[in-house]
DNA sequence: GTCTATATAATGATAGAC
DNA sequence: GTCTATCATTATATAGAC
């Protein structure tokens, strides 16, 4: 386990193999333009030529393949082992590590590519998200849920959704700026969101209890598909 | 102002104008298989050539701007002008009307891809909603805030970005059939939902008060950057 | 290990025949 | 209005020299 201020995976471009500078090249150019990226543009900025991603990996969806392991390698790293944290805070503590921007931002268009990274992040976080609302619950900081995992999922998906809507609605922010980005996009929900979780929306239960009235089963166990396939 | 049975761009193909049947046959395309699709592939669906593209339209940057144009212009139609709909409502008449199918996923693939029509789309909820929210508060079944734009704005983009994280994680859903995905999307968080509307999340103020006390201002208005740009 | 040069495939743009 | 044929560009994949 390594120290936050300086993870195993951050070093001088000098330490690094020829095949891991071209990897690292890779995921800043995948995160900074997108998936589009072509080689010889990563070439380029790894200051090789594109006959050498052939060499070393060859082809770019097995480039892309090991830039996606990379990345959520680093992910859990980062995030540590049985660390369990809101999803709130493991967004806030990730964006302030300088060196973890190309990180997520690759996850975010991993996500919105619907590529394996950001599902297993995605799924990763309802997870977590599940551990600690239900810890929440034992301490009596967070009411308990007719569906525990429903809710995590709900949670993870509006909040991560939310980011990424707004991002598209935003083409003016610089994502290169990781930190002031997502402060950007979760700072004006502040107020919106804990007010919502607070105080609720409704004024009555009428349109819960119609609900629960309204399925067959007890309600339980979620009577819905939540796993994604 | 049309039937919903039957809206006015609904129509047998030979009615069409070679035209118009190009642009649909476009649309149907750019839903079904994303942006990238080719105007070879355009053409192909609509049988005719690809020369006749270029003569129509000039170029695809006209043809998907005329595209974005009609999607939108029915999107408005079926909506209809004053009608004030919940975005529930909303969401879930349209995923109702079969014709309505390619536009729907025209418009979430647009709000992915950051397209002119996804933003209007998006920006085009957000008011509405705000407006049902004020009408609901005022009739005493909905709370009020102290940031009703921001709270509209986080609703609509936590909503409608949910769906599409979930589409994301579930590509084995089927975007042709677009009543059944819809369901597919939203029915596993209807009970989550309604329960944290009715009832919030945390058992405590605690964590709202600490927010509200920090802030410099009065929280009447949002201090916040609410518009994207 | 690293480079240069080339093959191959796909796409959008264009020209001109009918 | 509509089609066929071709061009220019760009991307990846590949081969072979050093």
């Amino acid at each position: 386990m390594q120290s936050a201020a300086s993870p195993q995976w951050v070093r001088s471009p000098d330490d690094l193999t020829a095949r891991a500078r071209l990897r690292d090249a890779a995921i800043d150019c995948f995160a900074q333009r997108g998936f589009a990226a072509s080689v010889r543009e990563i070439a380029q900025r790894a200051g090789v030529s594109q006959g050498l991603i052939r060499h070393h990996f060859g082809g770019k969806d097995n480039l892309r393949a090991e830039c996606d392991e990379e990345v959520f390698r680093r992910f859990r790293e980062i995030k540590g082992e049985g660390l369990a944290m809101s999803p709130g805070q493991a967004i806030g503590m990730l964006s302030q590590l300088e060196e973890f921007g190309p990180t997520f931002v690759y996850i975010l268009r991993s996500v919105l590519d619907g590529g394996v990274v950001g599902r297993a992040f995605v799924e990763h976080l309802i997870v977590d998200t599940e551990l600690f609302m239900e810890q929440a619950v034992r301490a009596g900081t967070v009411r308990e849920s007719r569906d525990p995992s429903g809710r995590a999922r709900y949670l993870v998906t509006s909040a991560l959704g939310s980011m990424l809507v707004q991002l598209t609605l935003s083409p003016e922010i610089d994502l290169s700026d990781v930190g002031n980005a997502i402060q950007r996009l979760t700072g004006a929900f502040a107020l919106p969101s804990l007010e919502l979780f607070t105080e609720g929306l409704f004024v009555d239960r009428s349109m819960l209890d119609q609900y629960l009235m309204q399925i067959p089963d007890p309600p339980a166990a979620g009577r819905d598909i939540h796993p994604p396939a």
